[in-house]
DNA sequence: CCCTGAACCTGACCGC
DNA sequence: TGCGGTCAGGTTCAGG
């Protein structure tokens, strides 16, 4: 379910619930996530939430001692519980406040990961080779028509390189190509300065908007409120082939490349 | 360095 | 109902 609005939302909404709340403690239901949730994430019982931030699709609880690095993964999502709801199938990790309330990591698939560091956040190896923020000033025009040049890969797999920007996903990937009128096989490096304009206006764009709307609800996706998201109406080609595309009316195409469902218009899209 | 495909997992859904 | 095949929002890793 995550991508970056989805992961913002999450973080959105569990931050008044736990920001400066102390840790009561820890429980470990299922350590096997992507990487094993390590032992030392037992340190954080007795500190407090003193920042909840993210950067890309990764969540970051800063606490006085360390920091908890958090990843939803494909299927993976937070919400704060009170104090009597049995857990669920797949709630892995919970961390119980002295409110009482708790904060639950749930994830079907195990993809998530739960880590815990004592050093410097941004310099742990996931997040220290991480590309800008797709919302930042950092990520402009100039930047991806450089970073593509004599880049042969398809551009919607260029984009979804976490080293090149951090937070397209396959949904608003396919999204942003469609605004941006560029077909997703597209060589990266044939992307021309003018549309590189265009797509990296339309990332932003479609990002803003999903985060306005509290991201997009496939399946059981529901926020740390437990309310949907409704990005999903406003979507144009993601997981709508064979329907009419909403600016010409000729059917909408799926084709698999690297794997990974894409979508769009051959006549809109070049 | 660049790129592709496999791997990690469970569950929903579709056709037979 | 049951069974097998396919697909799913992400990311790292091995290998050519």
């Amino acid at each position: 379910m995550p991508e970056l609005p989805e992961v913002e939302t999450t973080r959105r909404g569990i931050e008044p619930h736990i920001l400066k709340h102390g840790v009561a403690g820890v429980v470990v239901r299922n350590a096997q996530l992507r990487w094993p949730v390590p032992e030392t994430i037992h340190s954080i019982v007795g500190d407090h939430i003193a920042a909840v931030k993210r950067r890309g699709k990764y969540l970051l609880l800063g606490m006085t001692q360390g920091t908890v690095i958090m990843h939803l993964g494909m299927s993976g999502s937070l919400r704060v519980c009170g104090k009597a709801e049995p857990y669920r199938k797949h709630d892995h990790f919970i961390c119980c406040f002295e409110t009482g309330k708790s904060l639950r990591f749930h994830d079907p698939r195990r993809f998530g990961a739960i880590l815990w560091t004592t050093e410097e956040p941004y310099e742990h190896p996931l997040l220290a080779e991480l590309g800008p923020e797709p919302l930042s000033a950092k990520f402009h025009a100039e930047y991806l028509y450089r970073v593509t040049r004599n880049r042969r890969m398809p551009i919607k797999s260029f984009i979804m390189n976490s080293h090149v920007v951090v937070g397209v996903g396959n949904i608003y990937a396919n999204e942003a190509l469609f605004m941006a009128s560029i077909r997703p096989g597209r060589a990266a490096g044939r992307l021309t300065k003018a549309e590189s304009e265009q797509f990296v206006g339309a990332i932003k764009r479609v990002l803003k908007k999903a985060i306005q709307e509290g991201g997009t609800t496939l399946r059981d996706f529901l926020n740390a409120e437990g309310n949907p998201g409704y990005f999903v109406q406003s979507l144009q080609v993601y997981g709508r082939d064979g329907a009419p595309c909403q600016q010409c009316h000729r059917p909408i195409k799926r084709k698999m490349i690297a794997q990974r469902a894409s979508y769009y218009c051959p006549a809109c899209q070049t």
